[in-house]
DNA sequence: CTGAAAGCGCTTACAG
DNA sequence: CTGAAAGCGCTTACAG
């Protein structure tokens, strides 16, 4: 392999002139410059990151990791980060949990003996000892999604866009409204979605039945288990609406709803989470709430760049969203 | 920074020592061992991958370079690949050429710098340039849903499919089959798909109307586009069926129909190829091809594996596929 | 079973 | 404007 020294004594310098050609630090004449380049052009070198990176502690490499590559809303949230990586020239280590907390941790040590410059978190839940290795490594970090006690968080509101999903609902005239959720390991998805949920039900007076209320874990195929449990749990007192935290599990429920022959919205109003692409082109289309993820990731890797330069930084951001009305109610 | 010299130090051994206990190379006396790995354990002492791999030209990074992070396609194939590679201890690192050609020249010799053990390349086209790029790096290298010459290539049957959808259709009674590909640089999806299809249409000595023939960009839009275009030029004679060569694309296209006012499978019979979630979900389902994406990606990682293992691999893999029959025909 | 020494390919004060 | 030298944190023959 071409290294520095090949070039430099190829272009009767040393490797010290050759460097600073090459990084444009400090001063090199026109002449010596001009061989340099030559040189390296024809030889096609390539300087080693692994010994610049040992020797500058920088690696131009961001860590990321998330739950689950395979979902939209992960993937655009990457394709995010990526496109305002990409532009300072930084590349993507990405890391996939593959829903396993303790890999989590894992990850982010692991990212740490790479020479990660900084580490982007989609996480889904808050533990102590994910806390704590995150002061451990001390590695300038973002968290996306979830709001980590100490570490830099950009959210989403959850809150307010569980509630105006609700509102929404019982404005259209319903009272009787089901919901399914997940864990509420994951505080932003089951906690405050849900939290929203019964706030917004009971400010308005209006009773949560427990048999309408249904934990699934973000697949397709959870919402519509959930959605058969609900119907049957039921018999003739039926929800009028479903409120599903996330669009798959929205989806699920309606396979279940047009298979069991109930017209949607007229029987059963549906709403979810996410602005998937599904919700979009199915029939009837779905009424959702749009977290831009695209931008969150973008922002996302922004604020991580400042943090690298040192820049001050508050420790949370929320992001905003926007109710998109579809067919579904 | 702890490094290998302060446990050295903290154990009262030297750090060829240490270094033989952490990977467990060479004799290392019980004591010792213990010695070290406590003091490793209580200083939470993660090694420098830089310098290890300065030092071992090995650095358990696989290299990918895809062309849209956006698509379900190519998640799929990623997440495929993490899931054989982390099994093994590589993680990803992550390049969006976002279709630009050069970008892909680029990444190649980028991820060369990063030492990167190995490159997947996604290609959507093939060129000189990028051929003497990979002769040039000399990285064991892959190329996936593209065949490259002299390159590993593990290739989609793009050809049978295509036919099998194209003599389908022809056996529902279609003999006006309208087509819409995407640009010829791109052999496989724009090549062979169409090649196809007119092949098959002769067979069956079944005219090709260029007027039914559309040229998209991949996009949703562009399906939407060329639909309104060949419904446009083809006056009172109409096609009663539609070969788009992505699932995203029959989308757009599906999505004017209903415009329209036509009626799928009825007035119109639609087929894609990708077996995108979507596909799944809408109404009517659409008709399409599965590609095994997740699975071609595990197979990509576990080949590129045995190439850095050294061992003699063939130069070009077929994969199979599954026609997936739904409501759209 | 253990350690001293060389070396991987860079950058960066320092001196000139 | 240029170069010699030190050093980043590892691994690996080599010698004992």
């Amino acid at each position: 392999m071409t290294t520095i020294n090949d070039i430099a004594q190829m272009a009767n310098v040393s490797r010290t002139t050759v460097s600073r050609a090459l990084n444009n630090s400090g001063y090199v004449s026109e002449d010596a410059r001009k061989r340099i380049m030559k040189i390296v052009e024809e030889t096609g070198y390539i300087p080693s990151q692994s010994a610049k990176s040992l020797r500058t502690k920088r690696s131009g490499v961001i860590g990321i990791i998330l739950p689950r590559l395979s979902t939209e809303t992960t993937t655009r949230v990457v394709n995010g980060i990526n496109e305002s990586l990409a532009k300072e020239g930084f590349q993507i280590l990405l890391t996939d949990t593959e829903l396993d907390k303790q890999k989590e941790i894992e990850y982010i040590r692991l990212l740490k003996s790479r020479h990660v410059d900084g580490i982007i978190l989609l996480a889904t839940n808050v533990n102590d000892e994910l806390l704590k290795t995150i002061q451990e490594v001390d590695i300038p970090f973002l968290s996306i999604g979830q709001e980590l006690p100490g570490v830099t968080s950009l959210v989403y509101d959850d809150y307010h866009a569980a509630a105006d999903l609700t509102n929404m609902l019982i404005h259209k005239g319903h009272e009787k409204i089901a919901f399914i959720g997940v864990t509420n390991e994951d505080p932003s998805v089951g906690g405050k979605r849900e939290q929203a949920f019964r706030d917004i039900m009971k400010e308005n007076d209006l009773p949560v039945d427990e048999n309408w209320i249904g934990e699934g874990d973000f697949s397709i195929d959870s919402g519509y288990e959930q959605m058969k449990k609900i119907l049957k749990n039921s018999k003739d007192n039926r929800p009028t609406a479903l409120f599903a935290v996330t669009d798959r599990m929205a989806i699920g429920a309606m396979e279940y709803l047009k298979e069991q022959g109930y017209k949607i919205p007229e029987d059963i109003a549906v709403v979810g989470i996410g602005a998937s692409m599904m919700s979009k082109y199915m029939t009837p289309s779905l009424t959702t709430v749009d977290y831009f993820n695209d931008e969150a990731g973008r922002n996302a890797a922004s604020l991580l760049l400042r943090k690298l330069k040192n820049e001050e930084i508050e420790k949370k951001f929320e992001l905003s969203y926007r109710l998109i009305l579809r067919d579904s109610v």
